[in-house]
DNA sequence: AATTATAATTGGAATAATTCTTGATATCGT
DNA sequence: ACGATATCAAGAATTATTCCAATTATAATT
């Protein structure tokens, strides 16, 4: 079931409700953005955009947002030292390469077959529900 | 060169300088305690330790001196989403395994002869100087 | 050893991101 | 339509961290 609401452009078509959880018009307006833009924006990001659309949408709202999205597994939350949190939409496993001189956030994926917890010693009986890859460093033409 | 400072105990003796770093009184009993604590503090739980034996150092000045041990590549400074910091004085590669059911962290090493930059798909010219690790999840009795 | 220069420390104020609170609105189930 | 529940908005509160200005300690120079 896909909104009607005539005022939201279809170029990406919001459901209802995505994994339990309903989707209000300040969701969708979040959601759409992160969708949209896919440069790993901070909160306040996603709130100066969703202003053109939502203007009296307030910044708690967009806080709000964000973290039912990241409850129920709709978008991760990204965080590099103790920057701004991110956000992105993409929910395949990968991490994230941050490029020091541009401060463009570069998703990296694991090469095919790779299964992190193969690579690294656990401590025994550990079971991994969440993991998080960073790297920093330089992005230089080749 | 060791500090002839009769007040600290040798139980951990540690340097007049590293890496170019004056070890200062307050530098000396930060770095102590993250060597002897290994458990990951914060900030503010290596200021409470320390202050057993520097009871005038304040706050700020444990920030100071993590930071200047960070900047020096002497400790290391671990991020868990928006967290406090904590910190470590083990230098070799290695990720952290955060049990949600203690909230232990465990160091956690890759395996002989992994480099986790042949298991990922960077971004072309990518040169990276940092990297970090974390899995989430729970520890169970095996 | 005294003097000057430089670096480190303190304590408190300032900052920034995020969370909390409260009253108003909207939505859902009956 | 009606009451119960969930969401939203606005601003206050919180918390980790950084900044600032004054003091103290260390190092370098004479």
């Amino acid at each position: 079931m896909v909104s009607p609401n005539p005022e939201i452009p279809a170029e990406i078509e919001i459901p209802d409700e995505i994994s339990g959880l309903r989707m209000t018009r300040q969701r969708q307006e979040v959601y759409r953005t992160l969708m949209q833009q896919r440069n790993h924006p901070t909160a306040n990001d996603v709130f100066m955009r969703v202003k053109d659309r939502l203007p009296n949408i307030s910044l708690a709202t967009v806080y709000n947002c964000l973290e039912a999205l990241v409850q129920h597994g709709i978008i991760r939350q990204v965080n590099f030292d103790r920057e701004s949190s991110r956000y992105c939409p993409n929910l395949s496993e990968h991490g994230h390469f941050h490029d020091a001189t541009t401060g463009v956030i570069h998703d990296v994926s694991f090469k095919p077959g790779i299964n992190l917890a193969d690579v690294l010693d656990l401590p025994p009986g550990a079971i991994v529900d969440g993991v998080e890859v960073t790297l920093r460093g330089k992005l230089v033409s080749l």
